[in-house]
DNA sequence: CGGCCTGTTGATTAGAATCAACCAAAGTGG
DNA sequence: CCACTTTGGTTGATTCTAATCAACAGGCCG
């Protein structure tokens, strides 16, 4: 648990074309010399740690945030100070936009782990996006993205079904893992049980009880927040057709 | 069948710095001799009727629409073939933003009424924004609004109590006219309670309850389709503080 | 060591899904 | 024009899931 990773200054000096995420995040499909544009407005932030809010609701839109490397999630606080977790962020996925539609943030943005950021100025991103078709193609496209992701967590919270929602919920998290070349199948959850369940809008004992039950069904293997997906074809089945075929009969035969 | 209306061509004709919804549409701060390049692209499309679709899931990215007049849903299919209702889209809401991600539309659009619509194809719409720097800053904005509803109804879903969703819809959805400039307190639902059902995430039968008890307790009148809200106040009461207060005991006193 | 946070597990209960009638309005066709 | 069907909505009875209340276990920290 030498949890504060080794500081690497050759990767927080270096620029966007040497970014491992440099295809999943904003540069994606960006000639090298229009790269250099985009390069210098990014601002490479100090390492971020746990807990700590890149800004909070209420925050006029200033920057919008790409992890590099740990997570963070997005919450919105109810009027009765109740947390509702609105997603969860990991490397190449684009923090901040809550903003856009008012010009201030709905949501709080906080770290889940330590973690570096890169941070983009609103404004001068909207600049060079106007100069720069490309960019503003790739902008659309990961806002898009984003969209997509928020749609995905309401396909997963009209599942009136706890157990479908965690597995649709360990199922999408383990995609996003594979997508940013991460192990898919072996992973460390950055979040916490109670945030799990105030995003599928469950008891965090249900959350915990699930998890149990996919461990007792040998579907994945779980040690607090470490998860292996024992078997991922019953976890993707699970989490689309529904639990509706073995109804009673527990022990399998 | 004289279900096409009385086809108003003054309107159809006539550009966006005519239309009652130019503030809240793309041209909201737009400078007049800019408007005219956005006129020009955007293509003001027949009637819709009710049932008709602007887009299939799986539609390769081709334009984005706003309704002039009349109500939309967008719904994604499950493997299943479950109906799951992603949102409601009334006048001077972007519809189609959910394919920004991908380049092809991950849901259907659906008319609840008949319609006009506006359709504005989105290659053209990327380049004039590039050129037209408080375009790009109002289509960012309207994406951001977009963003917010999917948000808000996030917030919707996550409220576990089934009187707290159908409350939260009811309000939101008053909100939203006000937006518009119509009637806040009195409307017709241009949707089903099976659609309501399908974007809250329960059973018909518990929205028809809902709205049932709503009745009851003298916060709204309902008559099939057509809402009345009596007490806006109480409804926003239930809507953000839930039911919590009287618990059991129905009859006040 | 003792306290604190996070997670698990158990018992009870409230609330919504489900199954099933039923009703009114709107078509449809003889 | 009236019987018949279809569609959308309401209401009732029952069942079952997940929330709630509560106790407890392991890891970590001062």
């Amino acid at each position: 648990m030498n949890g504060a990773p080794v500081l690497d200054l050759a990767t927080l000096r270096s620029g966007c074309s040497h970014c491992s995420l440099q295809q999943l995040c904003l540069p994606a499909g960006i000639s090298p010399d229009e790269l250099q544009r985009l390069d210098e407005i990014v601002r490479r932030r100090r390492p971020i740690e746990r807990g700590e809010r890149l800004y909070r609701a209420g925050d006029p839109l200033a920057a919008v945030f790409v992890a590099r490397d740990g997570a963070f999630k997005t919450v919105s606080i109810s009027e009765e100070g109740e947390e509702q977790v609105i997603g969860f962020h990991l490397p190449g996925e684009l923090i901040g936009l809550d903003a856009l539609g008012a010009g201030s943030h709905r949501c709080e943005a906080i770290a889940l782990t330590e973690a570096n950021v890169c941070e983009v100025p609103f404004e001068q991103l909207a600049v060079v996006a106007a100069q720069l078709p490309s960019l503003q193609q790739q902008l659309l496209r990961v806002i898009g993205q984003s969209v997509g992701r928020d749609q995905d967590h309401l396909g997963i919270l009209v599942r009136r079904q706890a157990g479908e929602r965690i597995a649709l919920f360990l199922h999408g998290l383990s995609e996003r893992y594979r997508n940013i070349g991460q192990p898919a199948t072996q992973f460390k959850l950055p979040m916490s049980r109670e945030d799990i369940a105030r995003y599928l809008g469950l008891a965090l004992e249900t959350v915990s009880r699930g998890f149990t039950r996919l461990q007792e069904d040998g579907v994945i293997d779980v040690v607090g927040r470490r998860i292996d997906i024992l078997k991922p074809a019953e976890l993707n089945r699970l989490a689309h057709s529904a639990e509706h075929d073995e109804p009673k009969r527990r022990g399998r035969a």
